[in-house]
DNA sequence: TTGTAAGCGTTATCAA
DNA sequence: TTGATAACGCTTACAA
């Protein structure tokens, strides 16, 4: 497994200064064992069919005895092209995008491609900082999270996207709307509006004429603002009163309790139901309602999105949105491969989503 | 931001044939602009302070007006160093993982060391896999978890730790026990068997004396295994019955749900307390202990492991053991930092846990 | 089927 | 303070 330096070569003059490596085993090193030269080695490596059988024998011997492990810099840098795919996403300690970075990851690592991910923590300051460490590896697209980025990251996409670096903005998809700019980007995810008045149009179809929505906590999180104002046009649309209010920060669950006490506390009279900006937000509702004695959904019905696996566990079922957030990575990698492979240039895609009535929400 | 090809140079003979790049700006183009030389851009780059001021500010002006990104592959092929390191999670969606790899991220970024993560799915196999790919990008250190692997693995650790690579297996610590052999790399987590024992001292000190241990679904979850042989052992030797059982496969809630009906249908008799190898598992059995009308802890007391931010909303509240998630990845960056740049070897650390006890497991 | 030469974009070394 | 030159380990293009 190691690796056995060779005396100077006898005529050669001595270079001025030999920097060899770091002890790493090379191809040239796995040439030499093998009696050929390393571009044989690289060749079978590629393809083992087009060298011959008594050679690739031979280098497979080598390969075994000197335990090549290939230095991706190296080949990256001489093809000049690359296999990375490089993807923002807001985090990935909440399920909702660990699942689209595994979605992108099962895709991609079957196509061979490799996929280097940071998270921005919903900062799109970050989101431009990350995305310029990004670029360093000169990945071959890119991935990004939602349609709003700061300035820098917007040019830095475009000057990619010129020079035919497919990007893709996941977890959003504008649609054709009134108001509503182009958009600049390939997006694949679904429309935040249809579905801030689908849930609107879903509390209002069970009769609720006083309703609240409970924005995201975190300043950046735009889609969840997107929904939350859907679904206050929608529900005013439909002759509702509507409240807006924003979690704490701090443990989601705990900013859920709180703010059910909030609108508890008779501090929102009136209001007959509550839409969520998402289901941690929901649940920690659903358990402090439930403490309080305040019945679900006959005094209150509560609603969520995301559809996290505890939520349809809890008494009562939490109503909420069922997202393609696999999907949502499969379909961006696919996409991807067309357009690298391919060169099938990426198309929008709205996926679908479904509101899951459940308990939280059933009308009386 | 376009890079102006300049027409070839007067007196050099043509080259066979020039495969100039992909037309992304390099730091011969920025050295042009410049009017220096791309050495002294690189200089620049690593330090403004060593070139002369207003060769400085010339540099500073091209490096805008061009839109510069350095090309880490040939970067790090040519200093022959990386920054890079490679850390190997079982998974990401699971909180408990991915706020590990939030800690290494954490304090490997702000050291300007680049963080490439790869999930193993819990698969010893998958995990050699992609030790393999990793090992391509030639990084600097390397984080496993555990201190399971398959042979092939250990033997790529080995080499990489022959090779000065520092290697650190997290979520474990062997601690100096009898019969078990010495770490072979250095270790930061926690001993799996003292958590174990805890567990079952936790639940005989409430004067239980029949108790069973649910086991992750998970084959290759060894740690949880070997939580699980641990309570066996202390609750036998402290006079207690025990049953193991394995939790079914599946979403993990509804696992817990299903080994709790197990539980209360009298299949297994007299049990009166369950650990859990996970917080998930513990809370379907809470949930489904609920709608079963079986009280707990006064008919049942239920521990978990991992102390997930549901447990302690629900109601009863589970009594779980708090887990060093991000620390582990803190420390192992901070470890790891003092290895590379101070060359002070890791040292193995026990991280502090502590068993959180609350409603699910009071005595009467 | 195999080899030679050149080049990928950067940094290390030495010289000026 | 700046530059010339030679690597780093691999792949492309072409020749044999």
């Amino acid at each position: 497994m190691s690796k056995s330096n060779p005396p100077p070569a006898d005529a050669a003059p001595p270079p001025r200064q030999a920097r060899r490596g770091h002890g790493r085993v090379t191809l040239q090193d796995v040439a030499e064992v093998a009696g050929v030269t390393s571009i044989t080695v690289s060749r079978y490596l590629r393809d083992p069919a087009v060298v011959a059988a008594a050679t690739a024998a031979r280098i497979r011997d080598a390969l075994a005895q000197t335990g090549y492990v290939p230095n991706k810099q190296a080949g990256l840098l001489a093809s000049g092209r690359s296999n990375i795919v490089a993807a923002l996403l807001p985090n990935l300690s909440n399920s909702i995008f660990a699942e689209t970075a595994q979605g992108l990851s099962d895709v991609l690592q079957a196509a061979g491609y490799e996929l280097l991910i940071a998270s921005t923590g919903y900062s799109l300051e970050r989101e431009e900082h990350q995305l310029r460490a990004l670029l360093g590896w000169h990945p071959a697209a890119l991935v990004v999270t939602g349609r709003r980025h700061a300035s820098g990251a917007l040019q830095l996409l475009a000057d990619a996207q010129a020079a035919a670096t497919p990007v893709i903005e996941v977890w959003d998809h504008q649609g054709s709307e009134r108001g509503q700019r182009r958009a600049r980007f390939t997006q694949i995810g679904f429309n935040h509006r249809e579905v801030g008045r689908a849930m609107a149009a879903h509390l209002l179809q069970a009769g609720h004429r006083r309703v609240a929505y409970v924005d995201s906590g975190v300043a950046e999180d735009y889609r969840a603002h997107e929904r939350g104002a859907a679904f206050a046009d929608a529900a005013r649309g439909g002759g509702a009163q509507v409240t807006v209010l924003t979690a704490p920060p701090g443990d989601v669950f705990e900013a859920g309790r709180q703010v059910l006490g909030e609108i508890a506390r008779a501090a929102k009279p009136g209001v007959t139901a509550v839409a969520f900006a998402n289901d941690h937000l929901a649940c920690g509702a659903l358990l402090e309602a439930a403490r309080r004695g305040l019945q679900v959904p006959a005094q209150l019905a509560l609603l969520g999105f995301g559809d996290f696996s505890i939520s349809r566990q809890l008494s009562p079922a939490l109503s909420s949105v069922q997202l393609p957030r696999y999907e949502i990575g499969c379909e961006t990698a696919r996409s991807l491969l067309d357009a690298l492979r391919l060169g099938k240039p990426a198309v929008s895609v709205a996926l679908p989503w479904t509101l899951a009535a459940r308990e939280s929400t059933a009308p009386a």
